[in-house]
DNA sequence: CTATTTGGTCAAGTAGCTTGACTACCTGAG
DNA sequence: CTCAGGTAGTCAAGCTACTTGACCAAATAG
């Protein structure tokens, strides 16, 4: 291995780090002040179906009663709402509002615009091999950024 | 743009995810058990030669205070050593211990180990390439992962 | 039916940051 | 030189997103 590899931990650091700040800067921008990026990860796993607390929780990567705070502040917030669960009467099914589903739509515009000057920078192509690399690298996918 | 890039955002926190996760496990079975990786980002300020409180901040992106107590922690700990700054009566040069230049030395080693599956997953080439591209990307490089 | 597990919330505590205020020292204009 | 303003660092207090612990209600196992 090249010892130069060594620094490949600060700049995925940094590309991870550009591209969240940037999408949040843009989705802010489109009116949605109130969130953070971590909101934005919550929305991901809403936006199928649905998601229980519990469900919620471990996408996340915390404790259920630090889900259930998040999904309590979405829902003053306006962005998601709470449902009874089709076949458990103990859980409560997270959906998203319309509001919900609007960020959503945001943040993948804000996405696509963030990663534009990355594709102009490298070309579609190397773009297009980054992504599939990374993608073997069998990421297990805990998205849990609070270090 | 394809659209399946817009997933890069995920795959990209993913992998520098767990390389950080990865490295810092390495370095806690190492022995030092009471580091976090923000410490690790310090390290890296602090190991050319050193560094004062304002820049370690500025490096790690928070404010002066925050570095401070930071700093006061790894002087705590062992790790660090405040010295006279040579030319500012003002200012005091944070410079690592021998544990702190011990405990980079095994992260060198941790990172290499991590990446050693990413290599022999990718190949070298490909590896070297991935490093490339993304240090082609330009990014301003702030260090802040609390969102 | 009872015992255990599971989904969710309430409550209190904590770690790592923030803003604000202050001292000591440096720097530049006159 | 003086002195006004800027800078390095610390102390103090406050905030926020998390944590652990306790608890209830509903599901599930025996």
């Amino acid at each position: 291995m090249r010892h130069d590899l060594l620094d490949l931990p600060v700049l995925l650091l940094g590309a991870a780090g550009a591209l969240v700040e940037g999408i949040n800067a843009a989705v802010v921008a489109r009116g949605f002040t109130d969130l953070r990026p971590a909101h934005g990860f919550a929305f991901v796993r809403l936006s199928h179906g649905g998601a229980t607390v519990v469900e919620l929780a471990e996408h996340l990567g915390v404790t259920k009663q630090a889900a259930s705070q998040m999904a309590e502040e979405l829902v003053r917030k306006g962005y998601v709402e709470r449902r009874p669960h089709p076949v458990d009467a103990r859980a409560r099914l997270l959906v998203l509002t319309a509001q919900g589903v609007a960020c959503t739509r945001a943040a993948d515009e804000a996405a696509e615009e963030v990663l534009r000057p990355w594709a102009t920078a490298l070309g579609p192509e190397r773009l297009a091999a980054l992504r599939a690399d990374l993608s073997r690298l069998a990421v297990p996918g805990r998205i849990r950024p609070t270090w």
